[in-house]
DNA sequence: TGTACATCAGTGAACGCGCGTTCACTGATGTAC
DNA sequence: TGTACATCAGTGAACGCGCGTTCACTGATGTAC
């Protein structure tokens, strides 16, 4: 007895109902702070009907992280690699996760939120998403000095920093005020990269 | 008819106690998800004790702000400029902050998660202490090229920024990595002040 | 083809519980005269 | 000095409410034969 795809589809659209609908109360007061009956009725569903998708809100959060926040972060890079190619990939992924924060700034305030919130689950599970980010900047830190791989790993990691604060203004000054803030974050790159930037990421 | 300073201690007392295990309860469930009898509990008072103090949980959070993040920032600042003169300020500024956290983690959490938490009020008043480490900072970033004085501010906000991040990292993989974690935020420092490094804050 | 059965998302009623808040009261301390 | 009054932190009882969770049920769909 196996399931029929339409059903399928349809439980795929609730559970991602559920998602938005938690994206969208948790920029206003916080995930941790949201119950089970807020969501189910922001969503249109019955509480009861709640467990037929996850257990509790934690599942519901680790979930919302594998299909929302890993793809969201993965589309960023890929755009960043089918960038403008003559500017350090480190530039193009901060140019690239800006834009994806003023599309979807719901769910870039709860990665920069639960990144380093209370739920450590979400901190491991957000963070093993962003280290995609890292692993693309990385690309455009050149080996410089003795300290090789180590030191380009500690550069490109300082890039993400700087892109989730860069978020992080972002969405408290408003999306108006993307231009300005991408182009601090920007020059806060180059400092970083300083000499050792590496013209394309693709060598 | 004034208050007996003896009694104004005592309730002092009380809402230093509100506040530590709001820092404590906080660092385990993330503080939107506090209620007031469960702080309350915590601090060995009555529930209807809690509002001779404030008036929801959200003014404690305000108050704990003023009282504790302030000063906390303040001390940073103030040890880092009787630190060793030679290296530049802002260095110095992420070593205190970095044993600053190792000494208080509890607080530092709190700074960390509600600097991009849910509560805008919050936000505004934990970046408006966190100020004063930018400010410190700016003293190491020697002008360079022609945007002077606004360069200096983006590099020393980067600074801010990439301390916050060590912070959070420290309290993912535990206070023993402190040295560690230590080392890479100042070498993440040292590769964004670059050439720009002013020796000693202190001109 | 028709009939019997299995699966499973969704539901309404009901539960016990902890929440925020109000109220009137206590008791210690300070002030007025 | 003693007496009457004001202030104010702390409290227990009580309230109505929304919470998470359970249960038995429905009804649509898919499978077996």
């Amino acid at each position: 007895v196996r399931v029929n795809p339409e059903k399928k589809e349809d439980r795929e659209r609730v559970a991602q109902r559920l998602f938005r609908v938690t994206l969208s109360l948790a920029f206003a007061h916080g995930f941790v702070s949201l119950g089970l009956r807020e969501v189910s009725r922001a969503a249109d569903i019955a509480p009861t009907s709640f467990y037929r998708h996850f257990a509790d809100m934690e599942e519901l959060g680790r979930e919302l992280i594998e299909s929302l926040v890993g793809p969201f972060v993965d589309a960023i890079v890929t755009r960043a690699r089918n960038g403008h190619a003559a500017e350090p990939l480190a530039l193009r992924v901060a140019r690239e996760a800006m834009a994806s924060a003023v599309a979807d700034p719901e769910l870039a305030r709860f990665i920069v939120a639960e990144r380093v919130g209370a739920i450590p689950t979400f901190r491991a599970a957000v963070g093993e998403k962003l280290a995609a980010l890292s692993l693309a900047s990385r690309e455009s830190v050149g080996a410089e000095g003795s300290d090789g791989a180590e030191g380009r790993t500690v550069v490109a990691d300082a890039v993400v920093v700087l892109v989730l604060g860069a978020c992080a203004e972002l969405l408290d000054r408003g999306t108006q005020h993307a231009p300005a803030v991408t182009e601090r974050l920007l020059l806060q790159i180059r400092c970083l990269l300083g000499s050792r930037a590496v013209g394309s990421g693709r060598p």
